[in-house]
DNA sequence: GAGACGTTTCTTTTT
DNA sequence: GAAACGTCTC
C-alpha cells in the first residue's frame, strides 16, 4: 500500500497531476497542506524530480516550517534543498545575491511600517508637503499599492494626469524612493518589486532561477497580488509546472494588495490549465459547515464550491449575547475553564478570534485572574518595541552605515546630550555634501555651526567604530552583549520610565534568546551566523510564525491570523455590526468590501472542529468611549436551526432603552466615522433635543419609505437643510437631508 | 536640550 | 485610552 491511497480520488487527481499548470480550488479544511506535501514527495519518489528543483511558496515562515516538516517525514531526505519559504524571504535571499544589478548593496535593511513613516515625515518635510492635508499612513498606502501593481514612480505621474493629489502623490513617492535607496534600503514591498525587476532586466538571473525551479508551488494563491503573480509568472514561464492552491472564499487580504482575480481568471491566463477542486472538509461537523455555507453563500463574486462533511452534525454553535465586553470575556473565560474540567480538553484545542486587536486587551486581563495559560498572536510586534527597535538599530547602524534612519534612532539613545538642531546640521551638511548622515557624522569638525556638540558627536562616532570593530572579532551574541553594557542600556530603561522598565528589560533578554536561536539554526543548516542574516530574520518574522502548538496555551487572535489554522474549540467574539463587519465596511460605496468581511467570517467558522461559540456585547468600550451595537448581520445569515441561542431565538435588544448622553457619544462617534470616510466636511454644531428640527431627535426610532425602521444617531444642521444619520436595522448607517429623506418619527 | 504638560488623533485586518 | 504631537518652561 502506498502513501498515496490515503488521499481521496480529488486528491489524488491533484498529487498526480504533475506537468503543466494546475488549479487547485481547495476549500477549508479540504486537506490542501495534505496534497501539497504528498505532491512534493510523489515529484520526488515518483517522478525523480530533484528537491533542488522544487520551490514551494507559503504565507507563512509557520507553515513554510511545518510543511518542510512534514515532507521530511514522508520523502526521508533530500527535503533540506527543497525551497520552502515565503514570497518575502524567498525574494530576499534572491536580492541578497544579485540586487547589485539594480545598483543596490547586497547588505541592504529591511524597513518595516514604522521605518516607513519615519522616512515619509522626512520625505514630507523635505519636499515641504502639509501632513495634515496628505497624511503619512495615506501616502504610504497609496505608494504601497502602486509598488503592489508594479508602477513605478514615473508612471505614476504619468497615470496622475491633471489630477493635482495624484500629482503630490507621484512627486512624493518618487523623493520615497530616492530616499530609500540612499539608504540602501528596501520596504516590504519593494521586496516583491525589485525582484520582479531583477528578472525583468536580467535574462540571465531569470533563466537561472527557472532552470532552478522546474516545479514550482504557491500556496494561499488567493492573497497573492500582482507583484506576487508577476513573479511566479515569470518564474514559471520556461517549464510552466506551477501548481496554485487556493479558495476564493478565504481571500481576506484585499487591503493589503491580494488581487482575487489572480485565482478568478488563472485559466485565461494559463489556458492549458487544469482545475480541481476539493470539496470534502475533513475539519468541522456538520453544523459548523451548514453555518459557514450558508454565510458565504451571501457573496455574489465567488466560484460555486459547496464543502461537505462525513462528519455528523455534531453540537449546534452556541450564541450568546451579553451588556458588556467583560461579561462576554468572562463567559468565554469560565467556559473554557469548564470544558477544560468537564471534557477533559486541553488549553491548546481552544482558539478566541476576534475583528481587531484592540478586543484582545479584556481577555488578557480576565485570563489573568483565571490563571489559565494563554498567548496572545499580533498586536504590538516584538521586534516593533521601542527598546528592540533601539538594538536592533545600533545593529543596523553597524552592519549599513547608509541607513540614516537607524543611525538618527539611537544617536540620542540613551541621552548623549545631542538635540534636535545639531541633528538637523549633520542632515544638512550631508543633504549638501551628498554623504549618508554617518558619513557626515565622521567628519563632524566640518559641519558650519556645529559649536559644542561637536565632542558629543565625535564620541558618538567612535562608538559606533569601536563596535563596528568588535564586530570582525566577536561572535554575534557577544557583540549584542557588549552593546547593551557599553551603552548601559538597561540602566537607561529604569530611568525613562521606571514602571514598564522591567518587562522591557525582559525583552531585551527575550532578543538575546532570538539571537541564540537563531544562531543555533543556522548550526544546524550548516550556514554561518552573520548580523545580517539575523536582521534579515527579524524584519521577516509574523508574530503567528510564534505560535507553538504542542504549548499548552489558548490562543488569541484576529481572524486575520487565523487563516490556515483548525482548533477543536473556537470562541467568535465581537459578532457586532459596527465591529464585525466594522463600520468601515458598513458604510462603504463598494459592496465588496462587506463580501471581504462576508469572507472573514467563513474563515473565522471553518476554523473550528467540534464546538463552535459565537458571542456578542450590546454595549462596549471603543476608543474610550461607549459604543452600542446590534448583532452582527452575519449571525442573521446562520440559518436559526444551526443555533442554541439559550432562548431558541436571536434576541435583540434594541437601543431604545439607552440613556440619553450616550445616544449623545454615539452620535458623535458615527458622525465622525462617517466625516473620516467620506468627504472632510468641517464639524457643525449639534442639534439639541428640544430645539426647532425636523420632527425627530438623536435617539429616536425613525421609518423611511425605502430603508424601514432605524435609530438617528446624529442630527446637524447643513446649509438650509438638517443633514440626519440613521442607523437602520436592515440596511445599516445611512446620511441624509431631511427634506429628502421623509422620515417619520415612531412614537414608543 | 530636556522634561512636563495639554491636545489631537486613531484602528480593521499584516508579510 | 494610548500614543504621538505640539507648546511651554527651565
Amino acid at each position: 500500500m502506498s502513501i498515496y491511497d490515503s488521499l481521496n480520488e480529488k486528491q489524488k487527481e491533484a498529487v498526480l497531476h504533475t506537468e503543466g499548470p494546475l488549479l487547485i480550488l481547495a476549500g477549508a479544511g479540504s486537506g490542501k497542506t495534505r496534497v501539497l506535501t504528498h505532491r512534493i514527495a510523489y515529484l520526488i519518489e515518483e517522478k525523480g524530480i530533484n528537491p533542488w528543483n522544487i520551490l514551494a511558496i507559503t504565507f507563512t515562515n509557520k507553515a513554510a516550517g511545518e510543511m518542510r516538516e512534514r515532507v521530511d517525514k514522508i520523502v526521508g531526505f533530500g527535503s533540506e534543498s527543497i525551497w520552502v519559504s515565503t514570497f518575502h524571504s524567498a525574494c530576499v535571499r534572491i536580492l541578497r545575491r544579485f540586487i547589485d544589478r539594480l545598483g543596490y548593496d547586497t547588505s541592504f535593511t529591511i524597513y518595516d511600517a514604522d521605518d516607513q513613516k519615519s522616512l515619509m515625515k522626512d520625505v514630507c518635510r523635505y519636499l515641504q508637503v502639509d501632513t495634515k492635508i496628505y497624511k503619512e499612513r495615506s501616502l504610504l498606502a497609496a505608494i504601497s499599492a502602486a509598488k503592489d501593481e508594479l508602477i513605478t514612480p514615473k508612471e505614476y505621474l504619468l497615470n496622475a494626469g491633471g489630477d493635482f493629489g495624484k500629482k503630490k502623490i507621484a512627486e512624493v513617492y518618487e523623493e520615497y524612493e530616492k530616499q530609500l535607496r540612499a539608504n540602501n534600503a528596501l520596504d516590504f514591498d519593494d521586496l516583491l518589486l525589485r525582484t520582479v525587476q531583477l528578472f525583468q532586466t536580467q535574462p540571465d538571473v531569470l533563466d537561472y532561477y527557472q532552470e532552478r525551479f522546474r516545479y514550482i508551488m504557491v500556496d494561499e494563491y488567493q492573497d497573492t497580488n500582482t507583484a506576487q503573480f508577476e513573479l511566479i509568472r515569470l518564474l514559471s514561464s520556461k517549464y510552466r509546472n506551477l501548481c496554485v492552491v487556493g479558495d476564493d472564499d478565504q481571500s481576506i487580504y484585499k487591503f493589503r494588495g491580494a488581487n482575487i482575480k489572480n485565482i478568478l481568471s488563472f485559466e485565461d491566463v494559463f489556458q492549458d490549465a487544469k482545475v480541481i477542486k476539493l470539496e470534502q472538509n475533513y475539519r468541522s461537523t456538520g453544523n459548523i459547515l451548514d453555518a459557514a455555507n450558508a454565510v458565504i453563500s451571501h457573496n455574489v463574486g465567488r466560484k460555486e464550491k459547496k464543502l461537505w462533511t462525513e462528519k455528523d452534525a455534531g453540537e449546534k454553535i452556541t450564541f450568546r449575547q451579553f451588556d458588556t465586553a467583560y461579561d462576554e470575556a468572562d463567559y468565554i473565560v469560565s467556559t473554557i475553564k469548564g470544558k477544560t474540567q468537564s471534557q477533559n480538553a486541553s488549553y491548546n484545542q481552544f482558539a478566541v478570534l476576534y475583528r481587531t486587536n484592540a478586543q484582545s486587551r479584556l481577555f488578557e486581563e480576565r485570563f489573568v485572574t483565571a490563571n489559565i495559560p494563554y498567548k496572545i498572536i499580533g498586536g504590538v510586534n516584538f521586534y516593533a518595541r521601542r527598546e528592540i527597535k533601539d538594538l536592533l538599530a545600533y545593529l543596523r547602524t553597524i552592519e549599513n552605515g547608509r541607513d540614516d534612519l537607524a543611525v538618527r534612532r539611537i544617536i540620542n539613545v540613551p541621552k548623549r546630550g545631542i538635540g534636535q538642531t545639531s541633528i538637523n546640521r549633520v542632515q544638512e551638511y550631508a543633504a549638501e555634501k551628498e554623504i549618508s548622515f554617518y558619513e557626515a557624522l565622521l567628519a563632524a569638525d566640518l559641519i558650519p555651526g556645529i559649536g559644542r556638540s561637536l565632542p558629543k558627536l565625535e564620541s558618538f562616532a567612535a562608538l559606533i567604530e569601536h563596535f563596528r570593530a568588535e564586530a570582525g572579532t566577536m561572535d554575534l551574541l557577544e557583540l549584542l552583549n557588549e552593546i547593551i553594557d557599553t551603552i548601559e542600556y538597561e540602566d537607561y530603561l529604569r530611568d525613562i520610565d521606571g514602571e514598564d522598565a522591567e518587562s522591557r528589560i525582559e525583552n531585551v533578554d527575550e532578543l538575546r534568546n532570538k539571537m541564540a536561536a537563531y544562531i543555533e539554526s543556522c548550526e544546524e543548516t550548516d550556514e554561518k551566523p552573520t548580523l545580517g542574516g539575523f536582521l534579515e530574520e527579524v524584519a521577516l518574522v509574523a508574530d503567528i510564525d510564534n505560535l507553538d502548538e504542542t504549548s499548552d496555551y489558548v490562543v488569541l487572535m484576529t481572524l486575520h491570523s487565523a487563516k490556515g489554522l483548525e482548533f477543536p474549540y473556537v470562541f467568535l467574539a465581537g459578532m457586532e455590526d459596527g465591529l464585525f463587519p466594522s463600520y468601515m465596511t458598513i458604510t462603504a460605496d463598494d459592496p465588496m468590501e462587506l463580501e471581504e468581511e462576508r469572507r472573514l467570517c467563513y474563515v473565522g467558522i471553518t476554523r473550528a472542529m467540534d464546538d463552535l461559540t459565537l458571542t456578542s456585547a450590546r454595549r462596549r468600550m471603543v476608543h474610550g468611549t461607549t459604543q452600542y451595537n446590534n448583532l452582527s448581520r452575519f449571525l442573521k445569515e446562520i440559518p436559526i436551526t444551526l443555533l442554541n441561542t439559550g432562548t431558541g431565538r436571536l434576541e435583540e435588544k434594541k437601543n431604545m432603552d439607552i440613556p440619553k448622553n450616550d445616544v449623545y457619544a454615539k452620535a458623535k462617534e458615527a458622525f465622525r466615522t462617517q466625516a473620516f470616510g467620506g468627504v472632510t466636511k468641517p464639524v457643525q454644531q449639534f442639534k439639541v433635543a428640544g430645539q426647532k428640527g425636523p420632527g425627530y431627535d438623536v435617539g429616536d426610532r425613525v421609518r423611511h419609505m425605502k430603508f424601514g425602521e432605524g435609530l438617528v444617531t446624529s442630527i446637524t444642521e447643513g446649509g438650509r437643510d438638517y443633514e440626519v444619520t440613521v442607523d437602520f436595522d436592515q440596511v445599516g448607517t445611512k446620511r441624509m437631508f431631511a427634506g429628502f429623506a421623509k422620515l417619520q418619527k415612531i412614537e414608543e
